[in-house]
Parts: structure tokens; C-alpha cells; sequence
DNA sequence: GCCGGGATACTCT
DNA sequence: GAGTATCCCGGCA
């Protein structure tokens, strides 16, 4: 496995968007490797995307981390609860970036069991066990990702994605979800999933 | 299984 | 002071 590196993501969010559905996703924490494949994720295109925090060039302290450099990551705060993970994508200066939605643990299963439902894997029931990553807030809660992880450098040893052997799956587009607020951006299939796994958050497009 | 609502805190007007 | 790139639980079928 090798560790993406920075021109990986100085791409538009669409094309890092599809490239890393089965790529993995890696936090060594606590003198634990917690790591998941990813398969699910959202493309923000910046300036031109209603639906992006950066859309129209807004430029404010949050969303400051998406006009820096290429392969750092961006976390912020949903609804007061929920953290949400993204890559930072795009030379300095342009404010794109795309959001994990869902994974699919890999290693460290008890530690993402413990820090979503505070018991041992094993003993997780069958909804848990999907409900451990299926969503962009129960990603980072089961991976111990928030808010201090903003601006974490992507292509370090702490936090960061690694290249896999090349799985065969189908990516399915579609469209992307909780922006209704957007109007025309919210149509946009900017939106990429592995096909048939059974961690995708939600299977249809709404 | 499908609604409906509440939680909760940070960001920007 | 409003809105938010979400999740969970309870009620009803």
C-alpha cells in the first residue's frame, strides 16, 4: 500500500472524487491503526458550486483551509453534533473539496465499535455493525476524527489515505444529499458510490 | 418499514 | 438570530 501524495489531489473534486472509492483511509490513534475503505464520497466544486461553503468565493476562517494547498483535510461541524471529513482538493487558491460520506471498516474494529456504541465489536447486532460508518457523522465518530483534525496534513503519518490493490467494482453517480437549499447545484451528480456495498448511506437517489 | 421532530454548537448576517 | 454537506428515537403501520 502506498500513501497518496500531494498531485493526487491537486485534481478537480469530481476526478478525486471518483478516484478514491477503494482507496483507504488510515488514523493512527492512540498507538492504534483505525483504517476503513472508503466507499462513498461527494464532489464540492468550489467557486461555481452553490452548494460548496466556498461557492461565490466566500472566504472565512472555516473555509479558509480550502484555498491552501492540495491534500489537507477539512473537518467542520454539522447541526452542532456531527463532525464531517473531507480532502481539500485543487491548487492554492482554489476552493474545492470532497466529502467522505461512507466507509467500510477495515482494522481496528473495536476501537470504531467502542467510540460509536461503547462495547466490543463482537458484540455489535447486525444494524450496528452497518451503522458503525454508514454516514458522514458516523465515519468520524467511529474513527475519532473532529474538529482538532482540521488542517491536518493528508499526506503525513498521522491521518491519511493509501492506495489499494485494485478491486473490481461499479461506481454508480447520483445525487447529492441534504443541499436542497442549493437549487439547480442540488441536481448536479456529484455524488459516487461503490456499487452493491452495503455501507453506502443511502442506496437511492432522492 | 416510513415519517416527524429534537438535539446541539458553531458560523455567518 | 437564523441556518446547517446529520443522526437517532419514538410512534404508527
Amino acid at each position: 500500500m502506498e500513501v497518496l501524495d500531494r498531485t493526487f489531489f491537486n485534481q478537480d473534486s469530481i476526478v478525486v472524487a471518483k478516484a478514491l472509492l477503494g482507496k483507504t483511509l488510515v488514523h493512527e490513534v492512540n498507538g492504534q491503526t483505525i483504517m476503513a475503505s472508503i466507499v462513498e464520497t461527494e464532489a464540492y466544486m468550489g467557486i461555481e458550486d452553490k452548494a460548496a461553503h466556498s461557492y461565490n468565493g466566500r472566504r472565512t476562517a472555516r473555509t479558509e483551509i480550502m484555498y491552501g494547498a492540495p491534500g489537507f483535510a477539512y473537518v467542520f461541524l454539522i447541526y452542532g453534533i456531527h463532525a464531517c471529513f473531507n480532502t481539500v482538493t485543487r491548487e492554492a487558491g482554489v476552493p474545492q473539496a470532497v466529502l467522505i460520506r461512507a466507509v467500510e471498516p477495515v482494522s481496528g474494529l473495536d476501537s470504531m465499535a467502542h467510540a460509536r456504541f461503547g462495547k466490543p465489536y463482537s458484540e455489535l447486532t447486525g444494524s450496528q455493525i452497518v451503522g458503525l460508518t454508514n454516514g458522514p457523522g458516523k465515519l468520524c465518530q467511529a474513527m475519532s476524527i473532529d474538529t482538532s483534525d482540521n488542517g491536518t496534513d493528508l499526506c503525513g503519518k498521522r491521518l491519511y489515505i493509501a492506495d489499494s490493490d485494485d478491486a473490481e467494482f461499479n461506481i454508480i453517480s447520483a445525487t447529492r444529499i441534504g443541499i436542497d437549499y442549493a437549487e439547480e447545484a442540488k441536481d448536479y451528480p456529484w455524488r459516487f458510490f461503490i456499487e452493491g456495498n452495503p455501507y453506502v448511506s443511502r442506496i437511492r437517489t432522492p
